[in-house]
DNA sequence: TTGATTTCTTAAACTACATTAACTGCGCGT
DNA sequence: ACGCGCAGTTAATGTAGTTTAAGAAATCAA
């Protein structure tokens, strides 16, 4: 059963783009199915299929790869509100590059990849809802891009402080360093130089 | 008018991802306007706003930012049959903050942001298309955050060279080193590594 | 509570890449 | 043909960020 706690969450989030009727409300949550996964949990790992998109309701989740070094990289964090997967296995059904692993304990809502086909012929709304999700976040890709390309890694962790101030305080400053593409050690020194003034 | 090869060369793009009736294609046809822009000549620059998406059928055209050291950095390159825009600017309406410039004689077909809109709602095929369109640029970009994380320059030029073969040809070093994130003086020097080899 | 594991800090030596500047060659307008 | 400007090269020097290693602090299991 979905908790409505977690259903009015995605509900609000979806009707921020389109407008349901609630026909259209029941049809989309039908398809959801819950799921939680522990701290330190996978949602995805390497190899495996990415079957379905996660709406987390509860917990931070975080996408990463490992390079041939042996280096975690990684691609976003996710907590209340947002959408993961790893897009290109989910699209292609194909093995999954990367790991999504919890980093505490976490709820999410799922929608497999056939459900999620359905719910486009039944309620064509939300190929307009992803459309506009998809839209945001390749905008928001791109300033990420742009950022890493115009600024120094100071800049980058005061950016990244600014623009997710209630993230900072959830993750490690590992994590946060692997986010900016940096060492841990750097960011350490980093910090104490911003501190200093 | 729109050219004959210019509109099968967008057609069969579309094609790839949904299948339209004549009656359809039609509709979609009368829609776009085709333009022209001269080498060094602007598609868009920051403070405008980004009104069309715009086909490439001819040419190419690089998107890139100025930071405020006066440093320029290549978000994208648009040769035959890439889609290019300031997204955020076409969806917000609002001020550009990038330049699109033609590095070539360009032809482009474009359609406007109203136009677009009575696209989805007469031939709602298109919000799916679109979407998937998103969809394989988000998984692009992510590969480039992805990789930008992973790779050293020289790594990141190799890799750029066997994923664009063809439009290494067409750009100048200057312009690679700024999409790769690097200085023109630093790629030279990591050319003549590689070729030592 | 304890020991064990992981995270964070600090410092020293090192590397990838930037900066500056001088020089070469090429395309372009007149 | 000339001169000019811009792209590319090369070398010297400078700096942002890495690596390694060791100790301190926080977190976790039992």
């Amino acid at each position: 059963m979905i908790p409505e706690p977690a259903f009015n969450l995605l509900a609000e989030h979806v009707s921020r783009h389109v407008r349901l009727t609630p026909t259209e409300t029941i049809i989309f949550r039908a398809l959801l199915v819950p799921h939680r996964i522990p701290r330190k949990g996978f949602l995805l790992r390497p190899g495996e299929i990415s079957r379905a998109e996660s709406f987390v309701t509860k917990g931070c989740l975080r996408a990463y790869t490992i390079d041939e070094n042996g280096f975690e990289h990684i691609l976003l964090f996710a907590s209340e509100g947002w959408w993961v997967s790893d897009l290109h296995s989910f699209l292609t059904q194909r093995q999954a590059t990367c790991y999504i692993e919890a980093l505490e304990d976490t709820e999410v809502l799922q929608i497999g990849k056939t459900q999620l086909e359905m719910l486009y012929q039944q309620v064509p709304k939300f190929e307009r809802f992803f459309r506009m999700l998809l839209q945001n976040a390749y905008v928001a890709q791109q300033q990420r891009i742009a950022d890493g390309l115009a600024h120094t890694a100071a800049q980058r962790y005061q950016r990244f402080l600014a623009h997710y101030p209630q993230l900072e305080q959830r993750l490690s400053q590992k994590h946060i360093a692997a986010y900016l593409g940096i060492t841990p050690v750097f960011l350490s020194i980093l910090k104490r130089k911003l501190l200093a003034r």
